[in-house]
Parts: structure tokens; sequence; C-alpha cells
DNA sequence: TCCACTTACGCTCACCGTAATGATG
DNA sequence: CATCATTACGGTGAGCGTAAGTGGA
């Protein structure tokens, strides 16, 4: 699992379309479906329905779109907060 | 960014010491190293002091560690959940 | 001079993109 | 047959390990 499955997961939840998702995230639709897969084979169970109209989330799928914005958020609060600090006068 | 790097820090920040942090990754020292100054890099700033004893962590590395150790178990916490939640008997 | 981190360097394999294939209404 | 997703496949670059280099007490 890497983070950038974890943004890859978070763009095919939210539309719901590989295609889109892939657009979104300046990639081809091949990597972007690999990452899902991927992640669905190391949790070891599906994330999405597969319909003639795209991804849909399932249960498994909603529960982890929730840790998933919560991890993100947590990496970019902490590059925010590394660079204050590392930016403050006590340097030293 | 990547969650390997964050591991790499927590394990350097922790020990205190590259060598003993890779020998607790099953990793060598020399890409250790790199994972750290790649961190450091992309953040802005330095996160350890370089002493003739190893490593010691400046402010901006203690107020990153705070946010590596929240980011990795959020993920431990994703992939339990969805476990649970893709096993449980309301699969249909 | 020792000890620890870092840089050099060659190699492998993970990952991308294009193209082909499958699946479904 | 149109629309998505997935699999095949070749090429490149990220990342590893070994070996050499650098610096401070």
């Amino acid at each position: 699992m890497s983070l950038t499955h974890i943004q890859s997961f978070v763009a095919v939840a939210e539309e719901g379309h590989v295609g889109r998702a892939a657009r979104r995230l300046h990639l081809s639709q091949p990597p972007l479906s690999r990452h899902i897969l991927a992640l669905e084979d190391e949790l070891g169970t599906p994330l999405f329905e597969r319909t003639p109209r795209g991804m849909r989330l399932l249960p498994a799928g909603e529960a982890f779109l929730q840790h998933a914005r919560r991890i993100l958020a947590e990496v970019d609060a902490a590059v925010l907060t590394v660079r204050k600090v590392g930016t403050a006068p006590t340097e030293h």
C-alpha cells in the first residue's frame, strides 16, 4: 500500500469512473485500474462494484474512504506543520 | 513522500542511528539514509542533527514524528476496518 | 583513526503508456 | 456496438546493495 494507491482510490471513489479519475490525476486508465486492483488484493476484499456506468463503492469501500481521507489530510498537515517549524526563528 | 519514507523516518527517530534502524527494517544503510535525505529535501528543512553518535531529532523532526505516527496508525486502522467490513455477513 | 553518515555505481524490477482484449447493456 | 474496465507487453526510471568517500572527535 502506498500513498499513491490511496490517492487513486479516493479519486475513483469520488468520480465513480476510472477514466475521469485518471484524467484528474494526469494518469492513464490502466495504471489507475491497477492501483485499485492492487489495493483490493492487498486488503483481501473488493472495494468497488463494477457497473456498466463505472465504479460504485461497496460498504468496504465506504469504510476505507473515510480512513483514506484522514490519511491524506494528516499527510498534508504534517507537511504544513514541519515547514512552519523548520522555518521558525528557533532553528539554531 | 511515501509511506516507506515515513516508516524509515520513524525508525531512525526511535533508534537515533541509521545503522540500527536499517537492521530493524531489514534494509541496508544507504537506502535508508537516502529516504531521510529525500524527506528533508521534500520538506525543505532538516529533520535531524547529525552527530558523531548518530542522528538527533531537531524541532522540525519532533513535530513531524507526531504526524508520522498518526499517519501510520491511521493506515493500520484502515486495513483492520476494511478487512472487518469486507468479511461482514452483509457483503451482498 | 574509528565510527557513522553519505555518495558512486551498476543492476533489477516496479510502474507507466500504448495497444489489445474482455464484459455488459 | 458503444462504453468501461482489465490484461498484454515493451521500455524507462526509481530504488536496492556493494563499495568507496567524507567528516568529526
